[in-house]
DNA sequence: GGAGAATAGTTGAGTAGTCAAGTATCTGAG
DNA sequence: CTCAGATACTTGACTACTCAACTATTCTCC
């Protein structure tokens, strides 16, 4: 039944992400935000991104992605390149700091999934599941697809 | 793959959401939050739930609910019902207002769930789907279950 | 029956995000 | 060439929480 399903899965999203927030802030000092975007920086090309294109990746608001960009500069993750064609994009660039720093909480937090889904999850389970859950809008308002 | 499951989780849980927010929020004046508590009271025997049950139940902490349930008590949806055996606690209780806020919200909110759902899956899918769901943890930190 | 630990709830301060409005730049149509 | 929009951000004011510290009460058990 649908209802049920939602239900689930807000709940279920409520208790991971606090779980994993906590673990990631505990151990590297960041959020899941802040890995999120540091994930996305590093595998783009050049490690760079314009704002507005990790704004729709993370699925923040543009305003959200510089203030969240605010502080992972301030630690000195990731850096700031203006583009040549156009002087209204800045990108964000990651820096070797934060590559590394991307690196290190990626091993634990990877981990940390990993056990968490295994322990629950059969592969073939698991495979169903992302499947399942990939068909779902991954961008707001996108049920006009 | 692990990552991937979850990643999939996450882009889905915030495009879903905000969806869903905005819909309850354009059309009813409630959060999702603020209509997960009504549903709680709605379900419960007296339309009655102590603030720390309610908190278990819907994923904050205490003082999460004390603010939600300001918000809620203020436009007249839940009032306050002491408890007579524990002077501690103080009562939850659903006004018929707010019962038919629920109903009324109820109503539209189920339809979008399952227009979102049913347009996605089939009843198979779907069901597999809620309990692979179901599997996950509840509750912060539910992993040594 | 009284001290100490646990439980229910609130509050102050802080954080991570939103939205709406603003600035600066670019693009395209007449 | 210019002016009307669109696009890329940023900022101020707000919201919805969180966490840590607090009060008030209730259990535990010697």
């Amino acid at each position: 039944m649908a209802l049920e399903a939602w239900i689930n899965f807000l709940r279920a999203h409520a208790a991971v992400t606090r779980q994993f927030n906590a673990e990631l802030q505990a151990t590297h000092g960041l959020t899941l935000s802040d890995f999120d975007v540091l994930a996305q920086l590093a595998r783009a090309p050049e490690r760079a991104l314009k704002r507005v294109e990790l704004s729709e990746r993370v699925l923040l608001t543009p305003s959200g992605i510089t203030r969240l960009l605010n502080g992972l500069e301030r630690v000195g993750y990731v850096g700031r390149r203006e583009c040549a064609h156009d002087a209204r994009v800045t990108y964000a660039v990651l820096t070797d700091e934060g590559y590394e720093k991307f690196r290190e909480a990626a091993r634990t937090h990877r981990a940390s999934v990993r056990a968490l889904l295994t322990e629950r999850f059969e592969t073939a389970e698991l495979e169903a599941l992302a499947s399942l859950l990939g068909r779902l809008p991954m961008r707001p308002d996108a049920d006009c697809d």
